[in-house]
DNA sequence: GCAAATAAAATACAGTTGTCTATACACCTG
DNA sequence: CAGGTGTATAGACAACTGTATTTTATTTGC
């Protein structure tokens, strides 16, 4: 699915596009911005910004949505991958969780545009858009999940129901990168120091769970 | 400040209104749903349902923005009163934190709308709606450090900065909360059930974090 | 009853939006 | 070179938006 991007096809007759579908994403990025998301923005505008026709765009997306879910899809690939080469720098280090958080709000910082995508969009719009982040999301979740099981084994400690861990230092790591998006550079440390003590928190607690085995439904 | 709503002033000429500044605000209640948030509506929508001309809208409201503040208080004043008559039932009860998720999610079925809100404009709009949006979960989350330091108290544990432990409770019920108002009904029970224990992983880890007393920076 | 005051509505305007239709352009193959 | 093919543009359309200006309605105090 979804080969739109042949560029390059050899014997291919008409004129050769002007413009790609990656320079419309990468318009549709430059509009984004910490009041702006992706469901205030136009047909027209992007078009405008990508230096195209209106009518233009409908040639590599039949609509605005499957803009936004494009949009989506880079957005958590992007900051996967990111996030997975923390990840392999810090096995070695003290606390993997640490150093991916880190990474998160490194990312955050860097390049506000992706995230807040994936922040924003899934509280707002269409159940397509929302599925697409829940999606996202839940890659995420389970990667996470291998590494907290990893982290259990090496430290020879239990976990309590090691997939609704991951989800809840997800859920609370994306919610709180949110609200730090909207706030001053200098207020960034303080709020970073929260959420490895969140992050901390709940694993001192599935930690704690999984060691006593009491019933805690 | 904003003294609108004086409707009954004694010796005041001029013509009655026929319309009050809570109709406007019920009827932009009733445009909204689970796919269209207070940012895509438009004056004259709202003005439509209120059963006005566009332009009367002004003599209640200066903004559109300003409409969505006041529904954003709105929410927020509601829940929070709902919120703390569950509390009151709940000290008697096994666990107030149960009690306190069990009236969240509750109110969250019996009203979408209000809840949609706070859930909602804080992540995307201006920043007067961040703002407003920020200003009601602290509220919450106060309300919530409270309850957490009695319970402490009587269950004679420590915490570990309660205010911190608020703060992610607070975020993360509200995130998860979001999760489920897209949710078919059949799958609530179980999304109740990962949030009480979300929260409980918090509040063991808090308390464990608070029991030794090393230092988790 | 009349003037003043306030509220609501009517009308209008310029701007933007999504999309339709038709047309011009560039390119490859023969 | 012509012919075909896919791409991009031009122009236009109706619908909608926020708001400015003007007009009408309704109530109060004199």
């Amino acid at each position: 699915m979804s080969d739109t991007h042949l560029s390059v096809q050899p014997g291919l007759p008409g004129r050769k596009p002007v413009i790609s579908r990656e320079d419309i994403i990468a318009a549709a990025l430059k509009l984004l911005g910490p009041t702006r998301s992706v469901s205030t923005l136009s047909l027209r505008e992007v078009a405008r910004e990508a230096g195209i026709a209106p009518n233009s765009f409908y040639r590599h997306f039949h609509d605005m949505d499957e803009l936004t879910v494009a949009l989506i899809e880079l957005a958590g690939q992007s900051l996967r991958q990111i996030i997975g080469e923390a990840r392999q720098r810090a096995t070695s280090e003290q606390s993997v969780v640490q150093g991916c958080t880190d990474a998160f709000m490194e990312q955050l910082r860097a390049d506000d545009r992706l995230l807040h995508i994936l922040l924003r969009e899934g509280t707002v719009g269409s159940d397509a858009f929302k599925q697409a982040v829940e999606r996202q999301l839940n890659f995420f979740e389970d990667e996470l999940r291998l590494d907290l099981l990893r982290l259990a084994r090496r430290k020879k400690t239990s976990l309590f129901e090691p997939a609704l861990t991951a989800k809840a230092i997800t859920r609370l790591v994306f919610t709180m990168g949110a609200t730090a998006l909207d706030l001053p550079e200098d207020r960034h440390p303080e709020l970073n120091r929260q959420i490895v003590l969140m992050v901390r928190m709940i694993i001192v607690g599935t930690q704690a769970m999984g060691a006593r085995k009491t019933t805690f439904a």
